[in-house]
DNA sequence: GCCGTTTTCGGCCCGACTGTTTTCAGTCG
């Protein structure tokens, strides 16, 4: 049983629990227990061998035991006790936007109303109004919420996502009432998948932003206007929040729609046992209700004796207990980065010439770039023979004999077959300067067939560097079933580093495991695998995302310097 | 159900907006 479906399990409960109108902190305990269970990097099985479970925030002894029995039996009596309780559709229609707990409680019981189908007739007949506390306008937020849920509300990749905010953000920020625009929540925590876009403005005229904001030209919807706060749905169906602050709350506010909701909770917190109270308006004395913090983030870490968290790090793991212990690390900076150690050229399926790339990269301010063409195997995207690698390493090594203070490296990207040996022979490998291994192909294999196919090749001393390990496209394929952990220790051994893909439909590894290889000592390298020069930009979502996986600079081989890098990958 | 430099009991983050009310409950983030 895997983690995800333990989570899933837990989430259901929680669900149930709060539409059966039972203690709140029980439902919000169980809510916090999956939300740690997803924040883990290892399976829960390996750490219930140990005997660990409890040591995980959020897990007390009841949930331990029930992670156990799900463990051992497969099964949890509890839950399927707790799901025959209620009718199935009821969890459905928790699912829809406007839809809590309280409403399907009240919907089931007077109306007898036990799936989305019979709650839509009802809102349609206009059902709903006979119920204390629903009216006329309900009832179409009902009907709207669900051809949303119908539509599939995704979650927008975090390149999208960056693309929509800052092009809101620039119109707002040409408002001469406005002074500063910046995005806050997920985005700005730079989180893989984003919900909803969350803006924080200062401004003097809150009115004349929300007046400009919902009525810009990507706006669909405006689904909440008020003095402070809007909501819009883009066109492309994105939920977007602004908020307007007074320039002395901006700190708290800032801090506060930053989140994590969590990385928050456990914040007021601790200013609740030092007497203080926070909010999105700043930090106050409870006893005279004084404010005592809220310009900036500094202020309000500040005023709990800790640190500025980096907005990535604030996960609600355990970001605050680094802070406080003078732990946190010096995350990478995009400005780091010496070179992409990912990109396909004109000869095989990229775009550009190796002169172009070169180009591009020089003006991104990098001193090498890592040439990694496919091989032969993957016919689709125009492989390479070796003989044409071959001719591929000889172009590169004229090129080179040009160039000053800039070096291309000649690398591959070598298919790993199915039976776990390599595209390209071990002479030829052994000419490039990097080789890169990757899974293309049979990615329905087992997960121990998966699990030493990419053994094998890491064991081949030629291998430099394991790419996309992973294999996921983030909300279009799902990672294939390898045991990350246990490759993550083959590299320790092997020397092997990790790629980070920084392709924004990738992002692979992801944070979590890039966390477990710094603490393993596995090196990660960021590679963009542009296909043409406008994907280089998308580095910043490679550095982002090791910025969530807690990695500095030195856990990372593309800040080497060139000559530290070609004895690096050597070495490796 | 979790948790403990006040605690093994009694707390558990906080406010905006909406729609329904005529002072507030529900939902959301």
């Amino acid at each position: 049983m895997t983690n995800r479906e333990i989570a899933t399990i837990f989430s259901e409960i929680a669900d149930i629990l709060d539409i059966k109108g039972e203690n709140p902190f029980k439902v919000r305990a169980y809510q916090k227990a999956v939300r740690a269970i997803e924040g883990l990097s290892e399976e829960l099985r390996a750490i219930h061998a140990r005997g660990e479970l409890r040591q995980i925030e959020g897990v007390g002894g009841a949930i331990a035991k029930k992670i156990d029995e799900l463990l051992t039996t497969g099964k949890l009596q509890y839950y399927e006790r707790e799901k025959a309780s209620i009718p199935d559709g009821l969890l459905a229609m928790l699912k829809i936007p406007e839809v809590g707990p309280k409403k399907v409680k009240a919907l089931y019981e007077k109306l007898g109303i036990d799936t989305v189908e019979k709650l839509e007739v009802a809102a349609q007949a206009g059902k709903l109004r006979e119920l204390p506390g629903f009216g006329e306008k309900t009832e179409q937020n009902i009907l709207r919420g669900i051809a949303l849920v119908r539509r599939g509300r995704e979650r927008v990749l975090l390149a999208d996502a960056t693309e929509l905010a800052e092009s809101i953000v620039e119109k707002l920020s040409q408002l001469k009432e406005v002074s500063v625009a910046v995005p806050a929540g997920s985005l700005r925590r730079q989180q893989e998948t984003i919900g909803d876009i969350d803006i924080l403005v200062i401004s003097h005229a809150p009115q004349k932003v929300m007046d400009t904001f919902t009525t810009l030209d990507c706006v669909a919807e405006v689904t909440a206007k008020g003095t402070t706060k809007s909501s819009i749905r883009t066109k492309d169906d994105v939920q977007v929040d602004v908020r307007v602050v007074e320039k002395d709350s901006f700190g708290a506010a800032l801090q506060y729609f930053t989140g994590s909701k969590e990385h928050n909770i456990q914040l007021r917190e601790i200013a609740m046992k030092r007497g203080l109270k926070i909010n999105e308006y700043g930090v106050f004395s409870e006893k005279t209700g004084k404010m005592i913090a809220g310009k900036s983030e500094e202020e309000v870490y500040a005023a709990l004796e800790l640190p500025v968290i980096p907005p990535e790090l604030r996960q609600g793991l355990d970001e605050i207990d680094a802070a406080r212990d003078g732990k946190l690390p010096a995350l990478l900076e995009p400005s780091q980065i010496k070179g992409d150690l990912h990109v396909h050229s004109e000869w095989s399926d990229g775009k550009n010439s190796i002169e172009e790339i070169v180009e591009a990269c020089r003006a991104l301010g990098y001193t090498y770039v890592g040439i990694a063409d496919h091989s032969q195997s993957l016919g689709v995207a125009g492989g390479l023979e070796p003989e044409r690698c071959e001719k591929q390493i000889e172009l590169i090594r004229k090129i080179n004999r040009k160039l000053k203070g800039f070096r291309v490296l000649a690398g591959a990207e070598v298919d790993i077959r199915s039976d776990g040996t390599l595209d390209f022979p071990n002479e030829l490998l052994a000419k490039l300067d990097f080789v890169t291994a990757a899974i293309h192909s049979g990615f329905k294999q087992t997960r121990k067939q998966l699990t030493d196919r990419v053994r094998s090749a890491m064991e081949n001393p030629h291998v430099t560097i394991l790419a996309h390990p992973t294999g996921r496209l983030i909300g279009r394929r799902d990672p294939f079933d390898i045991d990350v952990v246990e490759i993550l220790q083959i590299a320790k051994k092997t020397g092997t580093a990790m790629e980070l893909n920084a392709h924004q439909l990738r992002l692979d590894l992801k944070d979590v495991h890039l966390r477990k290889a710094k603490e393993l000592g596995v090196k990660v390298a960021i590679g963009t695998d542009a296909h043409d020069l406008t994907e280089l930009r998308l580095m910043r979502y490679g550095v982002a995302t090791t910025r969530r996986g807690w990695l500095e600079s030195k856990n990372v081989l593309n800040t080497l310097s060139t000559t530290k890098l070609l004895k690096a990958l050597k070495h490796a």
